[in-house]
DNA sequence: ATTTTAAGCAACCTTTGGGTTGCATATTAG
DNA sequence: CTAATATGCAACCCAAAGGTTGCTTAAAAT
């Protein structure tokens, strides 16, 4: 089965948050980041953010490396390359009904 | 503002459950239900798919209308459009900050 | 060697989410 | 008219989410 609802779940709901939003918006630019920085500019503490990137890293949005005292994040693609896939799945289904209707009523 | 991040949350939030994304699949479908017909075949009451249900009008993603004593819930595309350029967004940014590297490479 | 700086861990608090049950109300069917 | 069906509303429960503070450990800087 090419797109699965199983388990697509939680990648939204990793999505599902403004700050989580803001970390993807920071580190899909390319540029890794550590945790301080990260939380510079957030009215958040530094534990607060540590948490929303453990929810991003457990559904694969995110990768942490340790780097000598800090770790750094990084953006990875995959899980939102397939939740395109599975929207584009949803648009589709939609727009066949549409022309199923259509050619329906021209009937 | 063409992809502003501001308020896709709680679109995103709203997929962020295994039920209603059951429910998005039934009715992206084509055809309208109303909530006892979406209740079938669920093992939850229906006052739980009401509640889901809910959440998916009050972000866009499902519209519905009263039909004598039933209300009737229809997908609404819009919203999953809007998410679709969103991802597209990011994916884009991250395929550039890679594009940039390459030839930072190059040099 | 000492002091910063970066993080991890854990306890705790408060709000939100997902679900249930019970009861009231409005249509439709007999 | 009466019974059955489809919802709506509200109270209540429990678990999970989002956030904070305090303390500890590990690296880097002086």
């Amino acid at each position: 089965m090419a797109v699965k609802r199983q388990a697509r779940a939680p990648v939204f709901a990793a999505l599902g948050d403004e700050t989580r939003l803001a970390l993807v918006a920071k580190l899909c630019g390319g540029q890794p980041h550590s945790i301080s920085q990260l939380t510079q500019g957030t009215k958040l503490s530094r534990q607060a953010i540590t948490k929303h990137l453990r929810v991003l890293e457990s559904v694969g949005i995110v990768r942490s490396v340790r780097a000598g005292r800090e770790s750094r994040f990084k953006f990875d693609p995959t899980p939102i390359g397939e939740l395109k896939e599975y929207l584009d799945f949803v648009s589709q289904q939609w727009d066949q009904a549409l022309s199923r209707l259509k050619s329906f009523v021209e009937d």
